[in-house]
DNA sequence: TTGCAATATGAATAAACGTTCATATAATAA
DNA sequence: TTATTATATGAACGTTTATTCATATTGCAA
């Protein structure tokens, strides 16, 4: 039983589920969801265009949605803790369910 | 560790992220975690319009995020399931941990 | 019926946002 | 250096959406 939290908290929950209410970058979480994966890769799990994919993996950097680490020319993404994975999987089940 | 859903799941999970990410709309949630409210009562609770709050409803009802009872001229609104609460909390979670 | 309180609705405005396209940067190999 | 692959960026477009304002509806009491 949750008490209202202050406002500029609430705002920031605001923010982050703006990050992840959007279809392209739910897929590049699902994507990367099982361990660090190259942008190429991520293009081709997500089936999204790679400029789609550079633009949404900057928001979720920007939001520390994501880490990043480079290796010569290619550039690894991975999910930045645990709670995003907590999140897809409360949204999922809530949506999955009978 | 997720296994990548399928496109119409995902797209489901935006829509509820999506109504779950405005700022109005969580005040809202909040102001019925601890059970149903009246529109009036919710009003005070999250500080914004009448106008405001019945639209926000609206939009809450339509995703069955909410449920209502009509009591007189009094209509009462109260979260849907647990999910919601589920999801609150993870949110939270993430945003007020350092 | 009239009046009042509670809630809902419609139109209008402004701002935010996702996507595409074209192009730029960076790293490596030849 | 040039060529090639990998990734990022900027501008532009169209669409969605939150909020406000004014007004409508509903239910009840007098």
């Amino acid at each position: 039983m949750p008490l209202m939290p202050e406002d500029t908290v609430i705002d920031e929950m605001e923010s982050l589920l703006n990050i992840a209410s959007d279809f392209t970058r739910l897929k590049i979480m699902y994507a990367i969801s099982e361990g660090e994966r190259s942008v190429s890769e991520i293009v081709k799990k997500t089936g999204a265009s790679q400029s789609l994919v550079s633009h949404q993996l900057k928001i979720l950097r920007k939001a520390n949605l994501v880490s990043v680490r480079r290796d010569g020319t290619h550039i690894y993404y991975q999910l930045a803790d645990e709670h995003v994975i907590a999140l897809l999987n409360v949204v999922h089940e809530h949506v999955t369910e009978e």
